[in-house]
DNA sequence: TCTACAGTTAAAGTTAGCTTTAAGGTCAAG
DNA sequence: CTTGACCTTAAAGCTAACTTTAACTGTAGA
């Protein structure tokens, strides 16, 4: 058991980060002592760097809460979570196929533009690429 | 040539989105009629999809004000188009990476969940798995 | 001409995700 | 028994990225 500093050091989160993550119920109840100090457990520290995970992925705080398994909800929250991930990693990957096409065609102009005699054609293959980047605006 | 209504509806921005990507410097200077309407050519468009491109892989507006090229400043030439291509090759593989470290994230909390035995308490295994991205944060 | 919609500006409002501040209480060491 | 580190709370403040509002001008159509 350790006390909100100590959970701070191991997880490199400010205090007051982690005060604000459970007024947010992204913790779930935590631990008191007689004074009022809290108390975490390792689960407690786990629990945080998952959040910190899930930010890193792109997920917003509204999202982590609402997969993150809260006490009592074990396998519902389990399946929900992975729903929710699977969904985000699809919408990486489109992304990254997007991106793909469009340094592909970047490549490919710029091959041909060096392979392009002095005086000819160049801004015509400038304007292709351009015409490369349509289109990959998602929505959100 | 198009006013603001008709390129916020080709990119699917809204208008005071535009005016505001304008005033916090992303989009260079802009063309104005005599009645002082915005005027806005195709380069703003694919300007405007490619800021959108760099947002969804998690550039903020001053990263990606950093490294997108204004509307004033057109290629002159053979070399220094072929540097503006190249310029936007390294762009475009800046985002590729960034978005590489997100879906890598993402993967490995679906793995971690995937391999929690049913009943089993989420945060108590998979520790290694968890501990193998540490440090692998994403640069604000 | 009247209506309606598109455009203009500056400035204020909003949401997310925190941090900082103010005003304390707790506790081990010197 | 005071000092100083660490803890508590509520509330205010901050930055990013926009949106909304208010007050106005421009333009096209019946």
């Amino acid at each position: 058991m350790m006390r909100i500093g100590e959970l701070a050091r191991q997880t490199g989160l400010a205090p007051s980060k982690i005060r604000f993550y459970e007024a947010e119920g992204l913790i779930g109840a935590v631990d008191r002592k007689a004074n009022g100090y809290r108390q975490y457990s390792q689960r407690a520290r786990q629990a945080l760097e998952l959040i910190n995970l899930a930010q890193q992925a792109g997920f917003s705080l509204a999202e982590i809460r609402a997969f993150i398994p809260r006490e009592g909800e074990a396998p519902h929250g389990h399946d929900r979570a992975l729903a929710e991930l699977r969904k985000k990693l699809a919408e990486v990957e489109a992304l990254q196929v997007k991106l793909a096409e469009t340094r592909a065609g970047l490549k490919l102009v710029i091959t041909r533009i060096e392979t392009t005699p002095p005086g000819r054609d160049c801004f015509e293959n400038a304007e292709g690429v351009l015409k490369s980047f349509r289109g990959k605006a998602l929505p959100a």
